[in-house]
Formats: structure tokens, C-alpha cells, sequence
DNA sequence: TTAGGATCGACAACGTGGTTGTCCAAACCG
DNA sequence: CGGTTTGGACAACCACGTTGTCGATCCTAA
């Protein structure tokens, strides 16, 4: 037996320094194109917005937290003028959760950059190991999607 | 090209998955072990600690955050029993910070888990996969370590 | 030896993201 | 119609991060 293993505790550690030298990538990428404000958690807040927009109470249960917590970054989203909330007009209670033309613009150019951070990674891996990569992920994580409450989470 | 490639988005959203997995079933097994109240972020700090202790600076910089933000988390496993502060017999301005015999378990607990956490991974991959799988990351994040700021640098 | 500067750790104030609990208005349903 | 559920706001609180300040201690160089 020539190599021995790594140690167990390294794996998690390398799946965090991907994940997030990745976002630090997006997020560099974003501001570099008109968006410095934007954090990590916003942009999973935008995805659970949609491009259809969605209620408070909705937003909380697509990012798996509660609707106090969602309200609370719909309104700092708001505040940076990337969200706008609108009366729904088949439920007087309910306020709609809408992107601006502004985030409409980071949400598209996320996916772009995200597209090029991956050809990155195949450029310097090539296409297989990059599939295998993403293979091997999704044989040993959960099915589900995962909730997005990373702060709370963490500490 | 019979498939297409996964979208560029789903490779960060798989690394997290990844990491969340390894971390929650970290925390399961210690939990169950004696361990319940430890949350992720106090594993990272307490590795900062090491077995020989630290400074509450030294374990700031090596967390990557302010002297101030170690100290609260250094308070905090101190209340829980993981730490305890010594004065530190060679500079009075200093508060050397150990771990304590409890503090101590949970560190050598959290090897073992991994151990076995990664033997699960290599159970269901195969050890090949997942040699490759490490060898891929290291190829594709800097070399230098993480801080550890994930609340703060997340949201 | 002493003056100046750097470092240690504490305290305070604040921002952000999470939680519960409470409340009212609106919607739903038997 | 009346009781229950739901949507969203408000308040209080906790965890983790930040900057700024400060006194005490250490180090170094005049």
C-alpha cells in the first residue's frame, strides 16, 4: 500500500474551499459587473424569489427559514433595490415579492458567471473529472435540496 | 455530445450539499455521543486551539477574524465547558486559552467520526472515486487554509 | 533607564441573520 | 355565519461578525 489515505477531516474542509472559492469567484465576477452589494446570501434569497416572485411566507419555506427571517432579507433586498413588493391582488393579506429590472440583471449574469467558473474547473481538470466530481456528489448528499439557513447553521 | 453538461450553478450547490452532510452527521454522531451542544463553528475554534492551547489573538488569526470575535466564541465555549483561560505564566497580558479533558473528547471524538465518514464515502464510491474526488478540489482551490468568518462571510 | 510604540484582552456599539412569541386582518371552510 | 388557518408585521432575544477605544504590559531603542 503505497499512498496512505488523507485524514477524515480533510474531505469536508476541501468541499468547503471549493464551494466557497467558487462564490468568492461569483461574487468578485459581480462586482467587478455593477453589483458589489450583493452577498452569498442574497443570491440564494433571489433564486427563491424566482422570476415569477413569490410571497414572504413562500420565500421562507423554499429557503427553509422562518417567514421573520425571510422578511428580514426581503427587506435589506429592497433596500438595495433589488426586490420591490407589490399588493397581490388575489390575496389581500399577501404582499408579492417581485425582482427589479436590477435583479432580474444579477440574477442572469450569476448563471453566466457560473457557467464560465465551471469551464474554469474543466479547463483544469477536464470535462470527466469535473462529471465525476458532480457524480460522486450526488450519489453520497441527499436528494433533497438543501435549506439555505447557512449562518444559523453554522453557528 | 449524447448529454449535456450539468448547469454551472449546480456545482456549488453540490459541494455545499456535500459539506452539510459531512458536517450534520458530525454533530448527529456527537450528539449522541455526550456532545450536544457543540455547534460546527465551535469545532473549527477549538482545532484553532489545538491541544497545546492558544491566545485569544493567536486563535483570532488563525480563524482568520478580530481578536474580539475569537474572545466571544472563546466565552462561549468556555460556558459550555469545551475551554477554560489560564494566565499565562510568561506574559501577563495574556490569557492562555485551554482545552479542557471535555473539550479534549470532543476533539478526538470528531477524528474518529470523520474516519468513519469518509469511510462511508469510500464504501458507497469506492476508494478510487474518492481519492479522486480530494485530488480534484486540491487541484482547484488555493492552497492556503479557509478562514473560518462563514457567518459573517456568508450573509 | 526611560520614553515610545506595539500587543493583549476587555468593553461598547452596531450590522446582519437567525429564532420565538404575539397580534390583526384576511381567507378558508364546515 | 363562526371557528380555524394563513400572511405579514412587530418586538425581544441570541449568535457571530465588525470597528473603535482603552488600560495594562511588553519590547526596543535612545
Amino acid at each position: 500500500m503505497p499512498d496512505a489515505d488523507p485524514p477524515g477531516w480533510e474531505l469536508p474542509l476541501l468541499l468547503f474551499a471549493g464551494f466557497r472559492t467558487l462564490i468568492d469567484q461569483l461574487h468578485a465576477s459581480l462586482a467587478a459587473r455593477g453589483h458589489p452589494d450583493v452577498r452569498p446570501v442574497h443570491g440564494f434569497a433571489m433564486q427563491a424569489i424566482g422570476v415569477h416572485g413569490a410571497s414572504i411566507s413562500e420565500i421562507g419555506r423554499r429557503l427553509g427559514v422562518s417567514k421573520q427571517a425571510a422578511g428580514k432579507t426581503v427587506d435589506r433586498l429592497a433596500a438595495l433595490g433589488y426586490v420591490e413588493r407589490v399588493d397581490d391582488p388575489r390575496d389581500a393579506r399577501s404582499k408579492l415579492v417581485r425582482l427589479t429590472p436590477r435583479g432580474l440583471d444579477s440574477l442572469r449574469l450569476a448563471a453566466e458567471i457560473f457557467e464560465a467558473l465551471r469551464a474554469d474547473w474543466v479547463a483544469q481538470l477536464g470535462a470527466e473529472r469535473v462529471r465525476s466530481l458532480e457524480s460522486s456528489l450526488r450519489t453520497v448528499v441527499p436528494a433533497a435540496g438543501y435549506p439555505v439557513d447557512v449562518p444559523g447553521w453554522f453557528g
